[in-house]
DNA sequence: CATGAATGAGGATTCATTCAT
DNA sequence: GATGAATGAATCCTCATTCAT
């Protein structure tokens, strides 16, 4: 879990060799989860040998912590993104379904829930989930506090954090759910959703 | 994963021994996780040699499936118990400091990321993670729908499903949130949870 | 592989279970193979604990022993029985098809095999199989030397040996060649066995 | 026991560990049989890791099922070839005892018996052997009918193919006795099997 | 840079055998 | 006599990792 990258003479190149790895690893850890995944399945799936693999990773746990990293990364974007609307109060309550469909039908459930197991037991991965989850919540602290404050609101530091866990909360909650039980009345949940949320950004 | 558990003449010390090792499992699961934790380990933990496991339990896979029956049936009778108080509704609005702070202050987090992790991955953990599910909405849907007719609110089957939707990932999510960022400032949250409950509940 | 037999209160009784035994181990071996035979397999098909099987018998190998012992024993008995006719040597040729039948389409052709496999390499087993095909070559020999005399044909030791040896290569050899070819047309088969027992008997 | 020969680079290579892994196995496999011999035994033998060697075989089964393989192919071949000469029924007369200290003295003896005990257990195995003595047949078959034409005998299927099992399970049969009568007079024994053959090929 | 052959430790599981009851 | 709970060594097999080429 080093953080040296090695020294490659052509750094693209390395780069893209390292992006191909990664790729490979979504789709073997998408299949068999991170300790189901073996180096040769990667190794194929990247279409190169398991042994070159370590040129660019010290190790299977850093490619896991690299590719969580990434996802993280990823997932915060899509956070930062949906927080940079106009009205980001409104527009929440209003995209209310679209938020639901994409937390509860995304085929990325089963790797948020890898991530989130193996970060609840592998320091190294809990450090990086949590880091990016810092970096997330700062920006959507700051959307939340000057939208809330043009709607004359509290924005008050605890009062927005408290309120942001939960809306997360709920997001990440339907990610669960989804697993539980796929054949959930969608338009009912969402307007449960949209209850919550307008219950919940706009007091 | 079969449901064999094999004959043994003094029937209660079997149980106990059964029970022995899915303690001792506990405390190798949530240190190790599911396929971290070795049967060599978890027969040390049980005090008794990994052969005489086989005794009790058919193999891993077994094991770890009692385990989850076992976990997810504990989860169900809580969910049960809260559901079946005199004004069930106005009940966990008020009770939202308990429910949030048994979700985010669990010892038991780490393992239900695990269980959540397996189901997403493994068909038999799956059922048995569903089973338990549909045997306590079915509970739950229950005590909702005579609340809400109470209450004259609309308590028709769509409509409770989709709330108990959304109520049981805003709690499930409060479990994933915990391992992000155990800072959260509790009140806040709990404010805001208390907003989202009542405006589900009540509309 | 000790020879003694534990001393037991009631012998008869100790006789009874030592068969006891053996029969399940038949139906064991027969299944399974010496190897592929568990003792606990063993034990319930003998209707006794693992535990108690070993008041009767050192180990496993020394079962496999007994179980050959006997088995070769009733092999002998049968080949001493078919030697004491009137004229066996007309008897044998005439009775090819019966010879032959018996030893294509015995049910203990899978037990004869497992024996030779297992005296071809472990010595103790070697020991029982050639003691007891001493003995039965001794009865064989008397015969054959009598009837060959009455015959006025050769008698010496050494052409009665080499012919026994023959004779028992050719039906043995129609054990194995059981696996080999099961639908090898009989008829045709004995015809031939007949000229071969018939030459080498009257020369 | 796939026929699943995984790719290698170079090919001369992986086949000469194949070989390496075979001979190893025939070594271990003559010492303590199929079952008994260890992939840790036999990887010490072969000079490789005992993970290595599934690099080119799927399984131990799988290294059986070859070994059987290759072995009952040499058996073909000679069976083949002896049947290939001029006049091939006076040539078998007349090469008695060549054949017959060829069954009772091969040291190949052991695996021998091993491999038709496994056949009569294992279904795999059993399709190898029964596969290779169809092909084994065939040939000698073909051969049988056109050397007993040219004597003017009957070359009728039926009597030919009861004919061949007659004489294969004489020589078969001598491999078993090899192993209960180490000490029986050769030149008899060969007067008697050539006695028979005589008999049998001749009528 | 790239390969894949090779290692060896560690995994789950089985099973002959012992022993307290 | 009889049980079966308990052991622990051995088995086959997998896999992250190394290294000669």
């Amino acid at each position: 879990m080093s953080n040296n990258e090695k020294r490659h003479n052509d750094p693209d190149r390395a780069q893209l060799r390292r992006q191909q790895v990664l790729d490979a690893a979504a789709t073997c850890f998408k299949r068999s989860g991170f300790h189901g995944a073996s180096m040769s399945e990667i190794s194929k799936a990247a279409g190169m040998s398991a042994g070159h693999i370590y040129n660019y990773f010290d190790s299977k746990d850093a490619i896991i912590a690299a590719f969580v990293e990434q996802n993280v990364e990823r997932v915060s974007a899509i956070l930062r993104d949906l927080a940079q609307r106009a009205d980001p109060l409104k527009e929440m309550v209003d995209d209310a379904e679209g938020s639901v469909s994409e937390h509860v039908e995304s085929d990325r459930i089963a790797l948020q829930l890898e991530i989130w197991a193996e970060a609840s037991r592998n320091p190294a991965i809990a450090a990086v989930v949590r880091d990016a989850d810092l970096r997330s919540r700062s920006d959507f602290r700051n959307l939340l506090k000057a939208a809330r404050a043009r709607h004359q609101l509290d924005a008050s530091d605890d009062v927005v954090d408290g309120l942001m866990e939960a809306v997360i909360a709920l997001f990440h909650g339907l990610h669960v759910r989804a697993i539980h039980n796929p054949g959930a009345p969608l338009p009912a949940v969402v307007a449960s959703v949209r209850n919550a949320l307008r219950a919940m950004l706009f007091s």
